[in-house]
DNA sequence: TTAATTTTATGCTTAATAGCATAAAATGAT
DNA sequence: ATCATTTTATGCTATTAAGCATAAAATTAA
């Protein structure tokens, strides 16, 4: 753990976990509040490794977290990005495996641990919970074969034109209803997409340049989302 | 349903999918029992579409099964390759969600489908089984995602070696120890492998011309596994 | 502030893979 | 058996993306 001496609320936070659960039945949110922790992690800090065992049910309750695998020859491939309030590492943990890929904090983060035995403890009483936790990993199932797809398929401008657009789905816009609320480096972003940091500076050059998107450093203003979207879709 | 005329003996089948679940209570039996049918396909036919939508759980009793998705540009994707005796199409099923990959035998098969609500019903009932099921899922959403990684980052040699590995480890060898137990087109070796067929046949030639593999149609003997684990290793 | 390091930008070259054409072989249909 | 169709094989070309090199800009550290 990391700067425990950040002042984190756990009550806020321990009342906004629960919320991702429904219909929890009085003894098991008790349970679960007696099984918690935060931590505290700052930008760029790893709150696991591709490798670890999975101690618990990790929650991102503030912040941005970027999960990759090491590949191959060495370049990431960012899998997932993670958003508050909501879960990251469940699969390992269902799975009964080690975690398959590293979370990084993308910015100053609080994440809360359920202790894995008294979770599963809980999942083992309550079917409707565990159905709905099925339900969520088959529909995340189903991204990520979908994601193979235009992976492998999808020429570099689709990639990331599809990536820019996942994140906005995924981070929202601003205030000002252009800029999506996520700063990556142009090498986040190539994990991302599967493709090169170079690849990644040129293409995004490239939109600017047909007015596409507009470009201040790390903020990324989408100006035409229709266009972006028939890019992402044509591959 | 095809060739219904076909002589299925649905006890051996329903005695064979139970196998599936560990600790089926003998209600929970009767009910599956009373809830499934049967169906014959022929080589080539398709089983389900993707976009239809789920009417229970498929289980492939016997022949192969190959599922893929359409990619971008036309050409297909196989995402799965489902051997007896397995589910398919349960992802869609959990998810509540249509089918994202369309079902095609690969060899006279016999299917058989639990109807959804009255399997639902137990599932929602058993949390041990729903449980079960929620660890195999997180484990192929663990695959999935390595999947991704080796068909973006691996080149061409890499990409076909592991997708041979892994059909010699799924459909496994005939008597004589060398010849993987199934027959693919030069196409679907090709969208098991994110490549062009062209692709696909020099590659395969370039192994068989090194020795690793042996051709005879589509017949693959593989010939020196060290070597063609090495040739996925090094991507 | 200054220096060091990292990130971003751009151009050029090289490598990997797709695309296409043609022919031979295999398979399936009549 | 014959014809038609599909699959496989091979060569050549075009395209796409990766790999490097260099420099400018931005960020971080001292």
């Amino acid at each position: 753990m990391s700067r425990s001496s950040y002042n984190i609320d756990i009550e806020s936070v321990f009342e906004g976990v629960c919320g991702l659960f429904p219909n929890l039945k009085p003894e098991e949110k008790e349970i679960m509040r007696n099984n918690i922790t935060c931590q505290y992690f700052r930008k760029g800090e790893i709150i696991y490794k591709e490798g670890d065992t999975p101690q618990g049910l990790v929650c991102l309750s503030k912040g941005k977290v970027k999960l990759y695998k090491e590949g191959v020859g060495g370049r990431d491939q960012i899998v997932r990005m993670a958003k508050p309030i909501g879960f990251i590492g469940y699969r390992a943990l269902f799975a009964e495996e080690n975690y398959s890929a590293t979370a990084e904090a993308l910015e100053d983060s609080v994440v809360c641990i359920i202790e894995k035995n008294a979770f599963m403890g809980i999942l083992r009483n309550n079917a409707e919970l565990t159905l709905n936790i099925l339900k969520s990993v088959a529909t995340e199932l189903g991204f990520s074969t979908n994601r193979t797809v235009t992976l492998t398929q999808k020429h570099i401008r689709g990639r990331l034109a599809e990536s820019l657009i996942f994140l906005r789905d995924t981070y929202g816009l601003e205030d000002d209803g252009k800029t999506i609320k996520v700063y990556l480096s142009r090498e986040d972003l190539a994990n991302l997409s599967n493709m090169t940091t170079s690849n990644a500076i040129r293409t995004l050059s490239g939109f600017a340049e047909e007015g596409v998107i507009e470009l201040d450093g790390r903020r990324i203003k989408i100006l035409d989302h229709h266009r972006l979207e028939r890019i992402s879709d044509l591959g």
